[in-house]
RNA sequence: CUGCUCGUAGCUCAACUGGAUAGAGCACCAGCCUUCUAAGCUGGGGGUUACAGGUUCGAUUCCUGUCGGGCAGACCA
């Protein structure tokens, strides 16, 4: 429908101006009714280079317009906008449309099955979960289903550090605790992890116990002094525990990159041979520097320390040239904004490697950081004070639905707080029950009409004149303007929003009229819109990951 | 000190990437269930979009500065 209005005003509009390629035809929504369903600005584009009062401009484009049976009234407004107004018969279109797309309704083919890589979460195995990587698994999934939605070929990678310094605490932390000494004891490591969640490895570590993760089994030796034992085991333990957090979160991954094996495949080596030889580094203070300045950072970053072990972004660089020669010629990063500084200088290796990669691959989608708020109060996320909200935890109390619509329903770039007492006090109060309610609402009338819904696509649509009805089907039509856009600017929250609002007409239409009449004709119609508005509900919160259920 | 980021109703957040009278939810006030689920609907009060300039037909949105919050700025990850 946006497409036909923009083809009628670029026909009207082609004889005033000698070049259209130049041409930006914007049609947007109104806010308000009263100014029809598609407005232009085009009129106020073209002053300044035709010099002339944009509503004369817009009387010309007006009276330019070639007939067509989509529009029923156009207007001038304001200072020369041009108001479009929808026939009733091509609003009511929407509804049979869906019928017709059912759950392919929404979706398009813009991506072109071309191949992207999502990498979230990717969390260090020294801790579960927490809110902070709750937020980054719900805005990376719903990027993913975004992007699927689009006709992307969609890979979601969770990439973890089993490696370097954190590790190497984590094992002596729950040695510590094998040799049963308490978190708060003096010999305590200094930057040991205390929280409980250690005590209860060291147990399943003396206990000789078996935990998967990854497809892998480890188990352990039980010998207190086997530091390499412990490690494997604790990070195969924490693994196994962020699986099942993951799982809770109902989330899957196509793929686990582990750091470890980037060293034991040679892909660090390689990298940093390729980044000597490609003229990028230097020796200085008995270190391996390489000059990220020549490609926009501040200062020059060291590769490989005076110990000789490398810098952590250097197993960075090997990981991402490996997504690249993988084949991914668009990756997407969604990761806290608190690692926003790696972006400049991942970049910056991959272009010292000098192997075409483009300068502004790969993308980042970077999320604020989430505050809890409990009895009024923030709690600290610490994972080494031990004093911290898991998202298990956080699931448990508030459902993973809710959980996942929190988080995922407000723009990534904004801090959030997430009050627990509200989300678990106020269950009623949850956006997310307002939109399932609308979902059940609709399951629960169709039920009691018991018939057979399929029958509905070829209801007579005419009866679907009222403002509450006319309302209803413009929202439905702008749902796949949603997912397109929502993609483009890698926000999902857009969905969310979208969807509170279809939610609201839906609710209004309800109060406003009554669906189960004597007149067969109305009575088919009516039905046939909900039914409409019941696929789109659910294909909305399909994308957010959140279920539609059929009764509340 | 430097960089990034945010600042919108009492609180939590939107605003279709520069559009028309800045919108929802919670909270507050007044109505709506003998009728398809009241987890709902309708109406009302509540704003100098942090502040000051600039760009233009038009700014919450873009630019500059100031103030304030957050995060980074290790040969830690």
């Amino acid at each position: 429908m946006k497409q036909t209005i923009t083809e009628l005003i670029l026909q009207a509009v082609t004889p005033l101006v000698e070049d259209t390629s130049s041409l930006n035809i914007i049609l947007e929504r109104p806010k308000s009714a009263e100014h029809g369903d598609f407005a232009s600005n085009i009129a106020m584009q073209l002053a300044k280079p035709l010099k002339q009062n944009p509503r004369a401009i817009a009387q010309t484009i007006i009276d330019n317009l070639p007939a067509n049976s989509v529009i029923s009234k156009v207007e001038i407004a304001g200072a020369g906008f041009i108001n479009f107004f929808l026939s009733a018969q091509s609003k009511q279109d929407i509804v049979k449309n869906i019928f017709q797309a059912g759950e392919a309704f929404g979706r398009n083919t813009s991506g072109q099955q071309a191949k992207v890589q999502v990498e979230f979460v990717s969390a260090n195995p020294t801790g579960p979960l927490h809110v902070g990587h709750g937020r980054g698994a719900a805005v990376g999934d719903c990027l993913c289903r975004l992007l699927d939605a689009n006709g992307w070929d969609v890979t979601r990678e969770f990439y973890y550090n089993d490696a370097g310094a954190q590790i190497d605490n984590l094992t002596k932390s729950v040695h510590a605790r094998a040799l049963g000494i308490a978190p708060d004891d003096a010999r305590f490591p200094e930057d040991g992890y205390r929280g409980e969640y250690i005590g209860d490895i060291a147990k399943a570590y003396l206990a000789k116990e078996t935990v998967t993760a990854d497809d892998m089994a480890v188990t352990a030796s039980g010998d207190v002094n086997d530091a390499e034992s412990i490690r494997k085991f604790a990070v195969a333990y924490l693994r196994h525990e962020q699986d099942l957090d993951l799982q809770a979160f109902q989330i899957k991954f196509d793929v686990f990159s582990l750091e470890s094996a980037l060293y034991t495949e040679g892909k660090v080596e390689n990298a940093v041979q390729a980044l000597i030889s490609s003229g990028h580094t230097y020796e200085q203070d008995d270190a391996l520097w390489l000059r990220t300045t020549d490609f926009g950072d501040d200062k020059d970053r060291v590769m490989r320390k005076k110990e000789g072990g490398y810098t952590y972004f250097v197993p960075d660089v090997a990981y991402h040239r490996e997504k690249w020669n993988r084949g991914f010629k668009r990756v997407i990063n969604e990761q806290g904004a608190d690692h926003h500084s790696t972006i400049t200088r991942v970049r910056a290796g991959l272009q010292a490697l000098n192997t075409g990669i483009p300068q502004d691959w790969p993308e980042y989608v970077l999320h604020q950081m989430v505050t809890v708020m409990r009895g009024g109060e923030e709690v600290k996320l610490s994972k080494r004070a031990g004093s911290y909200v898991t998202l298990r935890d956080l699931i448990e109390e508030v459902g993973c639905d809710a959980t996942r619509y929190f988080l995922a329903a407000r723009s990534a770039d904004s801090q959030l707080v997430f009050d627990i007492d509200l989300a678990r006090a106020q269950t009623n109060d949850n956006p997310v029950y307002y939109i399932q309610y609308a979902h059940a609402r609709i399951c629960s009338v169709l039920n009691q009409w018991a018939g057979d819904s399929t029958t509905l696509a070829n209801a007579d649509l005419s009866p679907l004149e009222s403002a509450a009805e006319t309302a209803l089907m413009q929202a439905l039509s702008q749902y796949p303007e949603v997912v397109v856009t929502a993609c483009q600017a890698s926000a999902p929250h857009m969905v969310a929003n979208y969807l509170k609002e279809l939610a609201s007409a839906l609710h209004s239409y309800y109060n406003d009229t009554k669906f189960l009449v004597d007149d067969v004709q109305i009575k088919q119609a009516r039905l046939a819109l909900i039914t409409a508005t019941r696929t789109v509900l659910r294909n909305g919160l399909y994308l957010l990951g959140v279920s539609a259920p059929d009764k509340m």
